[in-house]
DNA sequence: AGCACGCCGACT
DNA sequence: GTCGGCGTGCTC
């Protein structure tokens, strides 16, 4: 019998060991069947033999051994291994996570043979003349003669017309197991490069092979995608496979229209709107290497790849690329590991880098690769302050913002409203006594819908009717307070009556395909107002946008969170690059009360890079990272005291590791979340291994504590925000 | 996490 | 007299 440790599903930091027959032969990474209490639970088989196992009398033996070759290849143990040390996440759970749910709920896992289609001697024989009505049927007549390996049952063409050819014995199915792709050539010229673009291409590409951590630095329109392509062009060409990442919202049905053209390979899409049978499907086509190029969001990073040779993160400022629960990794920061164990390069691409980066940068661990000039030679957008002390307002737009937005308007061109709030408005106030709409169970407001009548927690998701009386005095004269996308479109609507407005939001996109519709009516061109939130600022080309307005920029300003100058620059600078992407420069206003503000200045005057060399330079002074090590505690219960007193021991226990600086225990900034108070403890040191030590010793201390069971309490190491 | 066991309060 | 509340312990 050999003893096997397995990781299980479970949030518990130990491992369980069981025994296998020996008529069983089994690998790491293999997933097994085993009894686990009264139940049975799917598990990682993860080292044959350990040296110290449980009393050998008291192993039970696996039940069924589900694989015969590893779903987790050795390279991904690796990174997964290290990462449930580094963010000090039970492995079980970190590895559940790097599985598509299909093969976490025990479903076979050997390459499915997949059907694909071919033309027959008489489909060959067919000719052009043949589809002159039906332009579809020749498309997919062509793609079967051309590239039969990419003419699966997909979106491109219907089963209707496929059925066609297959009725008449035009074409067969050809049932074929997944394989590694065949290079094409590429299909589309490349476009020429300017000096920077092409030192760049020729640094990433002459580095294949081996690890390298690039930053490519460009403004908006330099031509980062270009860049982008061409590394990617010859490890394609010889056969490897390329895995880029994308931040939650930037992944279009245009980006991948864009490498799919440019390269004839082909090209997958992993994100979270995918049902569970199209992640497995491409997790399985990762795998066997049929897939030539991966596009994905965050948990892409964790797919298994036959050949990966090249990794690309664009926008790697993104905050999305943190997972913000359970097992909180950061994607960036895992590729450049993913990409050191395997040896490849790794390039990351941003017009706004994170302050982490460019540190990286300085400290020689990143090479950067900037990229000076708009690629297309257009001129750099401008940047206005609107001052908005004393102005008489209108849809909260000062006289001149409004004035500008009729120029555009009038010129034919489209303007763009940016206004990170989304409903009608932020709360609801008596003008009797001031009683304000809050959550019961939060500390927010409720928000006003007007469209749905509703007040909304944006926090935890509580809806109410819209109350008739004040809930403090029984007043009826209720009015908002504040603006949001959903008031500004109102309103613009009265000041443009004419003029058709596109609003883009969580709300207003909420149907499925409602979104891609939006875009497109943008793309048109027609001349238009287009206001929206965050979902605005990221990724989206909009050609014909001459102006962008930052309705209001001033809640950024006076943050207590010191990350908040960083976003409010990148947000600027993301912005701009949104506006007068066609012939002529555009222009960004921005709103505020505070148009002598140092940042605003600084980002406007002198541009994102010198903003963050100050910013860099004050991080320094203040002692905050990336120049210390930052993690945190934080504890959630209905009870207050609870969450004070596990937190006040937690506290004593790291009082032992005198290297360590501990702010609190302190509340959340949301202190009240769903009806849980929330509390934390901010842990500073210079010296992460020190740092990793104390969080490594208070995680194990702490998991015996009879007091943590009574309360939720999680660990953020290198926490992005400390809401 | 999930599940069983166990010991106290209000009900068919 | 039971049903079920959730505190506590355990899972190789």
């Amino acid at each position: 019998m050999i003893v096997l440790r397995v990781a299980l599903p479970l949030p518990l930091r130990q491992h369980f060991d069981y025994l296998l027959p020996e008529s069983e032969p089994v690998s790491p990474g293999c997933r097994v069947l085993v009894p686990f209490g009264n139940r049975e639970l799917i598990g990682i088989v993860w080292q044959l033999q350990p040296a110290d196992h449980y009393p050998a009398e008291q192993l039970k033996t696996v039940l069924k051994v589900l694989d015969s070759a590893p779903v987790l290849a050795a390279d991904l143990r690796q990174l997964l291994s290290f990462a449930a040390d580094y963010y000090h996440h039970p492995l079980g759970e970190v590895l559940t996570s790097a599985l598509p749910a299909l093969l976490r709920e025990g479903k076979n896992a050997d390459p499915i043979r997949t059907v694909r289609y071919q033309l027959t001697e008489a489909g060959r024989a067919l000719d052009e003349q043949q589809f002159k009505r039906a332009p579809k049927r020749l498309a997919l007549w062509q793609l079967l003669k051309t590239a039969p390996e990419q003419a699966q049952l997909s979106g491109q063409f219907s089963r209707t017309d496929l059925n066609y050819f297959l009725e008449l014995q035009y074409a067969d199915a050809v049932a074929l197991p997944y394989g590694p792709y065949t290079p094409q050539p590429e299909t589309q010229k490349a476009l020429p490069l300017n000096p920077a673009q092409a030192l760049a291409v020729s640094r990433v590409t002459q580095s294949l092979g081996q690890f390298a951590s690039f930053l490519l630095d460009g403004v908006t329109g330099s031509g980062k995608t270009e860049v982008y392509l061409q590394s990617i062009s010859p490890v394609v060409a010889a056969g490897g496979q390329v895995l880029v990442l994308v931040p939650e919202i930037g992944l279009t049905p245009q980006t991948l229209a864009r490498f799919e053209q440019r390269f004839g390979v082909p090209v997958g899409v992993w994100h979270s709107n995918m049902t569970d049978l199209e992640r497995f499907t491409v997790w399985q086509r990762c795998q066997t290497g049929d897939l030539a190029i991966l596009i994905g969001t965050r948990s892409a990073l964790f797919l298994p790849f036959l050949t990966l040779q090249l990794l690309i993160l664009d926008e790697e400022h993104d905050a999305s690329f943190k997972q913000q629960d359970g097992f909180r990794y950061h994607a960036r920061d895992l590729a450049i590991k993913r990409a050191a164990l395997l040896k490849l390069p790794v390039l990351m691409g941003s017009a706004t880098p994170s302050l982490e980066s460019l540190a990286n940068v300085q400290a020689g661990r990143f090479f950067p690769l900037p990229l000076p000039e708009r690629a297309t030679g257009q001129a750099v957008p401008k940047v206005e302050l609107v001052d908005l002390k004393q102005q008489v307002m209108q849809a909260g737009l000062a006289g001149l913002t409004r004035q500008r937005i009729q120029q555009s308007l009038d010129k034919g061109r489209q303007v763009l409203l940016f206004l990170n709030r989304r409903g009608f408005a932020p709360a609801l106030i008596c003008h009797e006594c001031g009683w304000l709409t809050e959550c019961q169970r939060c500390s927010a407001f409720m928000t006003y819908h007007k469209q749905s009548r509703q007040l909304v927690c944006h926090h935890c998701g509580t809806i109410k009717a819209v109350p008739r009386q004040c809930g403090g005095c029984g007043s009826t004269q209720l009015s908002t307070v504040g603006q949001g996308t959903e008031q500004l479109e109102e309103q613009l609507q009265l000041l443009f009556p004419n003029v058709t407005i596109t609003r883009l939001d969580r709300d207003s996109t909420r149907r499925k395909g409602s979104l891609d519709q939006a875009l497109q009516q943008i793309q048109q061109g027609e001349p238009q107002l287009i206001v929206g939130t965050q979902m605005l600022a990221k990724g989206h080309h909009f050609p014909n946008v001459a102006l962008a307005v930052i309705v209001d920029v001033d809640g950024a300003l006076y943050s207590s969170d010191f990350r908040a100058p960083e976003q409010l620059a990148q947000l600027l600078t993301q912005v701009a690059g949104r506006s007068g992407r066609g012939v002529e420069a555009g222009t960004v206003l921005l709103q505020t009360h505070y148009p002598g503000h140092a940042l605003l200045q600084d980002v406007i005057q002198n541009g994102y890079a010198s903003f963050a060399r100050s910013a860099l330079l004050e991080r320094q002074y203040t002692q905050l990272p990336p120049y210390i090590h930052l993690a945190l505690f934080r504890a959630e219960s209905l009870q207050l005291e609870l969450c004070q007193q596990w937190l006040q021991q937690l506290t004593q226990l790291l009082g032992a590791f005198p290297a360590l600086q501990l702010l609190g225990p302190l509340a959340c900034p949301m202190e009240r979340k769903a009806g849980k108070y929330r509390w934390q403890l901010q842990l500073f040191c210079k010296d992460r291994k020190v740092l990793h030590q104390a969080l490594a010793q208070a995680v194990a201390t702490v998991k015996d504590w009879p007091l943590s069971r009574k309360l939720k309490w999680q660990l953020d190491v290198d926490p992005l925000d400390l809401s």
